[in-house]
DNA sequence: GCCAACGTTGGC
DNA sequence: GCCAACGTTGGC
């Protein structure tokens, strides 16, 4: 799962209640679906920085609600606002992710380009920009293995 | 700041 | 249903 640190880094996650948040805000129609019907409690996530110096795989999260209606595309005054959606057939859904460990070491895009084994992770695909996206079990782990925990 | 890649919108 | 125009994402 994508963020932009300057909105909401690992380390506000970090700092959250229950080190846990909502993943409000998104309004892609794959990326909602993989929450909504594909994503289930316990399911590890990768955390990643996009629009980052450098853009890095910082940290280990997982899934810790089913999905539910994203209540901040009824808000009027919220940026993600969408008419669309109405409370009683909502459009866009999110869930809760809860931190696991921050990396010790940050996976940069251009270190990850270079481990055999990821050629074909949807992150490093040129013009990829979903921002909730599928990872194998094989680049899940070797990119925790390269990433070492820090509480 | 630039720009390529992509998704969405809306005229026809 | 096609596709041009537009807006957004995100690496660099």
């Amino acid at each position: 799962m994508k963020t932009e640190p300057d909105v909401f880094s690992v380390f506000d996650l970090a700092a959250a209640l229950n080190r846990s948040t909502c993943w409000d805000g998104v309004r892609n129609y794959q990326a909602r679906n993989f929450m909504r019907d594909q994503m289930k409690i316990g399911d590890p996530i990768l955390v990643y920085h996009s629009n980052a110096t450098p853009s890095s795989v910082v940290g280990v999260a997982h899934v810790s609600t089913a999905a539910y209606p994203d209540h901040t595309a009824f808000d009027l005054q919220d940026p993600h606002y969408d008419p669309k959606s109405k409370m009683e057939s909502p459009t866009w859904f999110m869930v809760d992710i809860q931190l696991d460990w921050i990396f010790e070491e940050r996976q940069s895009l251009e270190m990850l380009r270079s481990i055999a084994g990821l050629e074909k992770m949807e992150l490093l695909r040129k013009g990829s920009r979903l921002s909730v996206q599928p990872v194998s079990k094989i680049e899940f782990q070797t990119i925790v293995k390269l990433g070492g925990k820090k509480t």
